[in-house]
DNA sequence: CGAGAGCTTGAGGCATCTCAACGGTTGTGG
DNA sequence: CCACAACCGTTGAGATGCCTCAAGCTCTCG
């Protein structure tokens, strides 16, 4: 019970059972969805919003254009927020759906004032949590922008696996369960299915990485970072900065 | 002083004057940096953070890429607060700079927290502008994934003409001063500068817009919000939605 | 047994990129 | 005051990455 959530939360801040015990207080109880439902952001039909936390399975948020193409936004997995912007705006026009069948507790739009009554320590980890998810938005808003459609899928396999393993959903053993079809990472990554097809064949062929029956096999580690360019700051993580990385950022500022 | 900003919140709560007494008793006091210098989120060098709010001028965040290529994240007008991401994360890749010259507050972590302590009402109505931020990422990122380059710009004209709006800072008269380089829109969209002077001209010829010596001039309202396809749902306006945007999102639903 | 969804492949088109060049303006240093 | 660099906007010509259209295959489900 909240044990991706609670993991993720204390990479930010160790917490202790009082928090915990404020946390499910306001959480209330979960509920289990099928897979490939609608999720409502509205409350009870109201124009009053809510937001999701996963406890277990994959949804995703995303935005229909009038010609019925699809960008998703973010791919939640357990520990993830999704429809934090829907709580605080007054109109919302993002629509999400679960990929896998799903454990949801829904949150109000108090809860974060709440918390930050009663339990400071764990509503500065929540703000912390939906800052690191608004950090994959941009992560993803590069991608798109400035990356080709190799790198692309090279740099969200590597960023989805280094998420899972944050919430201790990969054993690090090279290989995941990664129930998305290809149609919802193409429009991830805003390339089509085809062509997402195959730009996955490209990086088999490379010795990459490989995809199959919904698993991603990572095949050679080091030429898949290379092939993305992959410097993870962005994902805020504990382990410590290798001085490569670090010397790259610094090399940015003196341009 | 602090009228944009202050503008930009009372669209989301009526504050009165002893919440603008806690924020500026929070926020310090403004310094004035000149165009083109590099704002650094790392306070006294420290890994602390900090982000900032505008008062006057125009700033931008962007990342950059191990090729040198560059994405622009979001452009800050007056009243934004640019580097929220960068206070809550204990890491930071993003760069920040000033397009123009710039009036600045300098927001501090505790920031946030201390105003939710003595005026909540000021806190919530500024993680609601931050939300707002969050949704023009979003929308950026829509643009780049699945519009074309003549979309994105419309679009992207459309979205920065209404923000104006927001703050005051634009008369309605159809041209805004909009002190961007095409390089800079050309980052902004995803798109090379030269093709964005193509799109530019496309625009022009079309009879839609033009840009010229940092002034944006709409010479078709109606044809550019065609072109851009443009339902500016997530900018939360208080202004009453009309029948058809409404028709359009429920479609959506259905579909 | 048929329908639908997901994956794969082929062939051709086009939107955008790359490379290259030029003029205007601004700032800078000799 | 001139020479020069740097930046910005503009245009041309050719290349290419990704898209579109089309089709077939497999698997699941009713």
């Amino acid at each position: 019970m909240l044990a991706a959530f609670g993991r993720k939360l204390q990479t930010h801040t160790p917490l202790d059972s009082a928090d915990f015990r404020h946390l499910l207080k306001h959480l209330g109880h979960p509920r289990v969805y099928p897979a490939r439902v609608e999720l409502d952001f509205r409350h009870d039909g109201s124009n009053r919003g809510r937001a999701f936390l996963i406890d277990e399975g994959w949804a995703l948020t995303y935005k229909l254009l009038p010609d019925g193409s699809r960008q998703v936004i973010d791919i939640g997995i357990a520990g993830d927020i999704i429809g934090m912007r829907a709580l605080l705006l007054r109109h919302n026009d993002l629509l999400a759906t679960t990929t896998t069948s799903v454990i949801l507790y829904e949150i109000e739009r108090t809860v974060l004032e709440n918390l930050y009554r009663d339990a400071p320590k764990v509503a500065a980890a929540i703000l912390w949590g939906t800052s690191l998810e608004e950090s994959l938005v941009v992560e993803r808003l590069v991608d798109i922008g400035r990356r080709s459609a190799v790198e692309r899928l090279a740099h969200f396999i590597l960023e989805l696996r280094h998420r899972l393993q944050l919430v201790g959903l990969d054993d690090g053993n090279l290989r995941f369960r990664c129930p998305l079809s290809q149609t919802v990472l193409a429009d991830a990554l805003g390339l089509t299915p085809i062509h997402l097809n195959r730009t996955i064949r490209q990086l088999r062929v490379m010795g990459a990485m490989r995809v199959h029956d919904g698993v991603v096999d990572i095949v050679d580690e080091a030429k898949l970072i290379d092939v993305a360019g992959y410097e993870p700051l962005y994902l805020d993580a504990i382990a410590p900065v290798t001085r490569n990385t670090l010397r790259k950022v610094e090399d940015h500022y003196v341009e």
